[in-house]
DNA sequence: GGTTTGAAACTTTTT
DNA sequence: GTTTCAAACC
C-alpha cells in the first residue's frame, strides 16, 4: 500500500507522467493540489530527483505555504530545499541577485499601488496633462497590460505610430519606467517583465537557472499572464519537465492581464503535451454541481468537461429574494444564526461571497448588532492603512535613501514645520543637479531660498543618518521601529488624539511591530530589506485562517481556491453581478463569460449547502436600483432549487425602471417594515426578550459592542422593538431589541 | 504653514 | 454613503 493508491487513474497519471510537458485540466474541487504535492513527493522519494531541481509556482503565498507543507509532511528531511513561491516572490529572489546586469541596484525596492498613483501624478503635472481629463489610473492600467504583454516603452511608442493618444501614453511611460529607475524601483509588473529581459539578455543567468529547475509546476495557470508565460517558457526550454494545472472556466482574472489561451493553446505550444483531465469532485454534493455545470455550459469554447461526484445529491440549493439590501443582510444572518444554533455548523463553515467589496458594509452591520463573529477580507489591506504606510516609508528611507516617494511622505509627518513650498524648492534643486530627493536634503545649506526650514530638514537627515548607523550596528528591527515611534513623536502624536480612530492606529502599530518581531523569530537572517520585500508581497487572503472560529466575508475573486460547507452568493442581481460594466461592454459576449466563470467559482466553493440571495432594490452610491435576478441564477436548472424564482416574465423587463416606476417602487420600498419577520417561528427563538424590555426612553443602557448610551426612542414593529440609542462613542444607532441584548445600567 | 470646509468622485474584480 | 482633494481661511 503506498501513497498513491488513494489517488484515481487520472490523477495517478498526473502524478506518474513526470517527464515532458503535461496539461492537467482539474475541474473546482478535483484535488489538483493533491496531484501537485504527490507529484513532488513521487519525484523526489521514487525517482531520486535532488529537490534542489524542482520549482512549483502558485500565485498566493498562502496556496504556496499549504504546498510546501503538505510536501513536507510526507518526505520529510531534504524537502525545505524545493522551491515553492509565487511568481512574483520568485522573480525578487532571481532580481535580487542578478538586477544589476540591467543596471539596477539589487537593493530595489517595490512599488504598490498607491506608490504609483502619487508618482503618476508627479508625472502628469510634469509633462502638463490635465488629469481631470486623462485620468492617472488610465495611464497606469495602459502601462500595466504593456507590460503585461511584454512591451516595451519603445516598442510602445513604435506602435503607437501616428494615434495622438497612444503617443502621450508612450512618453508618459517613457518618463515612468525613467522615474521607476532612478528611484531604484520597481512595480509589480516590473518585477516579472525584467526577469524575462534578464533571461533574454544574459543566457548565463537563464542557463543556471534552467539547469536548476529541472522540473516545474504550475498551479492555477489559466491566470498566467503572457509574460508569466515567456518567463515559464525560457525556464523550461532546456528540460521541458513542465507540468501546468489548471481550470479554464476558472479564468477570471483576464482584466489584469491573465490570456486565457495559455491553458487553452497549450497543446500548441507544446504539441507533445500530455493532457489529463481531472473531472471527478471530491469538495461538493451532486446538486452543487449541476447547478456550475449548468451555468457554465452556456459559455462558448471552454474545454469540454463535466463535473462529477459520489458524495450523492446533498441539499437543495436555496434561493431567495429579498426586498432590499437590507433585508439580505438579514436574511443570511438569521440563516447563519440558525444553521449554527441547530444545524451543526461552526461560524468557520460560512462564507458570504459577494461582486464588489461594498457590498460587505451591510453584512458587517448586520453581524456587528447580532454579535456573529466575522472576518472582512479585501478592501483595504492591513498595509495600505495611512500610519502602516507611514512607517514603512521611515523605514525604506532608512534602508535605501533613493526612494524618493517614501522620503516625500514622511518628511513632514509628523509635522516638523517643512511646508509644501519648501519641498518644492528641494524637489527644483534635486531635479536641476539630477540627484535624488534625500541627497537634496543632506545638501539643504546649499539651497537658496529656504531660510528656517533648512534647519529643520538638517534634523530630519541627521534622524535618519543615526538611524543607519543604529541598524549597522546591529540594532534589532523592531527596537528600531520603537525608537522611530519615539523619537519622532508619531505614537505620542496619536495618543494625544485621544479618538477612537487614533486608537485603531495605534493597535494596527502594534501589529505591525508584531510582524516585525514575527519576521525576526522565523528569519534566520533578518534585514532590513527582507522584511520589506516580504511586506510588499503579501495578499489580504495570505492572512485567511482557518482556526479562529468565523464568518468569513470575500469577493467572488478572493474566495478563488477556497472551499466552506455553507456558503452564500450574495447580491445576485443582473447589473451587480453580471456588473453593468460587463453588460453594457463592447465586447459584452466575452465579459459576461468571464462573469459566468466567476459565477461558477462561486458555486462550487460550496461543499454542503449553498444559498443563492438577491435584492429589489438596492441603494448604490446613494441612488436606488432595482435590478432583476441574475440571469446565471436563471442558467441553474430549476429542479435543482428549493426557493422560488420570483421572476415571471424576466426577459421583458427593462434592468432600470423608468423614473416613474422608480418613484413607485421606492415608496413602497419605504412604507414597508425596515424589517419584516419572514418566519415567525424562527424569529422568536431568536427573540429572547419577548414583549417586556427592562429599559425605557431616557435610560442608560450598554450594549457588548458600542459601549453605553442613552436610549432615544423605542419604536414598536411585529413583535420586537427598534431602539434607537445614542452612545456616547459611536453616536445614534438603531437596532432590534431581540439582537442587541441592551443591558440597562 | 496649518486647518477647515465643501465639492466631487467613486465602485468591478488584485498578485 | 464614503473618501479624497482642493480652495479658502486662520
Amino acid at each position: 500500500m503506498s501513497i498513491y493508491d488513494s489517488l484515481n487513474e487520472q490523477q495517478q497519471k498526473g502524478v506518474f507522467t513526470t517527464e515532458g510537458p503535461v496539461l492537467i485540466l482539474a475541474g473546482a474541487g478535483s484535488g489538483k493540489t493533491r496531484v501537485l504535492t504527490h507529484r513532488a513527493v513521487y519525484l523526489i522519494e521514487e525517482l531520486g530527483v535532488n529537490p534542489y531541481n524542482i520549482m512549483a509556482i502558485t500565485f498566493t503565498n498562502k496556496a504556496a505555504g499549504e504546498m510546501k507543507e503538505r510536501i513536507e509532511n510526507m518526505v520529510g528531511y531534504g524537502s525545505e530545499s524545493i522551491w515553492v513561491t509565487t511568481f512574483h516572490s520568485t522573480c525578487v529572489r532571481i532580481l535580487r541577485r542578478y538586477i544589476d546586469r540591467l543596471g539596477y541596484g539589487t537593493n530595489f525596492t517595490i512599488y504598490d499601488a498607491d506608490d504609483q498613483k502619487s508618482l503618476m501624478k508627479d508625472i502628469c503635472k510634469r509633462l502638463g496633462i490635465d488629469t481631470k481629463i486623462h485620468k492617472e489610473r488610465m495611464f497606469l492600467s495602459v502601462i500595466s497590460s504593456a507590460k503585461d504583454e511584454l512591451i516595451d516603452p519603445v516598442e510602445f511608442e513604435t506602435r503607437a505610430a501616428g494615434d495622438y493618444n497612444k503617443r502621450r501614453q508612450a512618453e508618459v511611460y517613457k518618463e515612468y519606467q525613467r522615474v521607476l529607475r532612478q528611484n531604484n524601483a520597481l512595480d509589480f509588473d516590473d518585477l516579472i517583465f525584467k526577469t524575462v529581459e534578464l533571461f533574454k539578455q544574459d543566457k548565463e543567468v537563464l542557463n543556471s537557472y534552467q539547469e536548476r529547475f529541472k522540473y516545474i509546476m504550475v498551479d492555477e495557470y489559466q491566470d498566467t499572464n503572457t509574460a508569466q508565460f515567456e518567463l515559464i517558457r525560457l525556464l523550461a526550454m532546456k528540460y521541458k519537465n513542465l507540468c501546468v494545472v489548471g481550470d479554464d472556466d476558472q479564468s477570471i482574472y483576464k482584466f489584469r492581464g491573465a490570456n486565457i489561451y495559455n491553458i487553452l493553446n497549450f497543446e500548441k505550444h507544446f504539441p507533445e503535451a500530455t493532457v489529463i483531465k481531472l473531472e471527478q469532485n471530491y469538495r461538493s454534493t451532486q446538486n452543487i454541481l449541476d447547478a456550475a455545470n449548468g451555468v457554465i455550459a452556456n459559455n462558448v469554447g471552454r474545454k469540454d468537461k463535466v463535473l462529477w461526484t459520489d458524495n450523492g445529491e446533498g441539499d437543495k440549493i436555496c434561493f431567495e429574494q429579498l426586498e432590499s439590501g437590507y433585508e439580505e443582510a438579514d436574511y443570511v444572518t438569521r440563516d447563519i444564526l440558525r444553521k449554527v444554533r441547530n444545524g451543526g455548523y461552526n461560524y468557520k463553515d460560512c462564507a458570504i461571497l459577494y461582486r464588489t467589496n461594498a457590498q460587505s458594509r451591510l453584512f458587517e452591520e448586520r453581524f456587528i448588532v447580532s454579535n456573529i463573529p466575522y472576518k472582512i477580507f479585501g478592501g483595504v489591506n492591513f498595509y495600505s492603512r495611512k500610519e502602516i504606510k507611514d512607517l514603512l516609508a521611515y523605514l525604506k528611507t532608512i534602508d535605501n535613501g533613493q526612494d524618493d516617494l517614501a522620503v516625500k511622505r514622511i518628511i513632514n509627518v509628523p509635522k516638523r514645520g517643512i511646508g509644501a513650498a519648501s519641498i518644492n524648492k528641494v524637489i527644483n534643486y534635486a531635479m536641476e543637479q539630477d540627484i535624488s530627493f534625500y541627497h537634496a536634503l543632506r545638501m539643504a545649506g546649499e539651497i537658496p531660498g529656504l531660510g528656517k526650514a533648512a534647519e529643520k530638514i538638517r534634523s530630519f537627515v541627521l534622524f535618519i543618518q543615526s538611524m543607519r548607523a543604529r541598524i549597522d550596528s546591529g540594532y534589532s528591527l523592531s527596537r528600531l521601529m520603537q525608537e522611530i515611534l519615539e523619537t519622532t513623536g508619531y505614537l505620542a502624536e496619536l495618543e494625544a488624539e485621544g479618538t477612537d480612530e487614533a486608537e485603531e492606529r495605534i493597535q494596527n502599530i502594534d501589529e505591525l511591530i508584531s510582524k516585525i518581531t514575527a519576521y525576526e523569530e522565523e528569519e534566520e537572517q533578518p534585514t532590513l530589506s527582507g522584511f520589506l520585500e516580504e511586506v510588499a508581497l503579501v495578499a489580504d487572503i495570505d492572512e485567511f485562517d482557518e482556526t479562529n472560529d468565523y464568518v468569513a466575508l470575500m469577493t467572488l475573486h478572493s474566495a478563488k481556491g477556497l472551499e466552506f460547507p455553507n456558503v452564500y452568493l450574495a447580491g445576485m442581481e443582473d447589473g451587480l453581478f453580471p456588473s453593468y460594466m460587463s453588460i453594457s461592454s463592447d465586447d459584452s459576449l466575452t465579459e459576461l463569460e468571464e462573469e459566468r466563470r466567476l459565477a461558477y467559482v462561486g458555486i462550487t466553493r460550496a461543499k454542503e449547502h449553498l444559498t443563492i440571495t438577491a435584492a429589489r432594490s438596492r441603494m448604490i452610491r446613494g441612488d436606488m436600483h432595482f435590478n432583476r435576478v441574475s440571469r446565471f441564477v436563471m442558467e441553474i436548472p430549476k429542479h435543482l432549487i428549493g426557493g422560488e424564482i420570483y421572476e415571471p416574465k424576466a426577459a421583458e423587463r427593462p434592468i432600470q425602471d423608468t423614473p416613474f416606476q422608480k418613484a413607485k417602487k421606492a415608496f413602497r420600498t419605504a412604507a414597508a417594515s425596515y424589517i419584516p419577520v419572514t418566519n415567525q417561528r424562527e424569529f422568536e427563538s431568536a427573540n429572547t426578550q419577548k414583549n417586556s424590555l427592562e429599559y425605557q426612553v431616557g435610560d442608560r443602557v450598554r450594549h457588548i459592542k458600542f459601549g453605553d448610551g442613552e436610549v432615544m426612542a423605542i419604536v414598536a414593529g411585529g413583535r420586537d422593538y427598534e431602539v434607537t440609542v445614542d452612545f456616547d462613542k459611536t453616536g445614534t444607532r438603531k437596532m432590534f431589541a431581540s439582537f442587541a441584548k441592551l443591558k440597562k445600567i
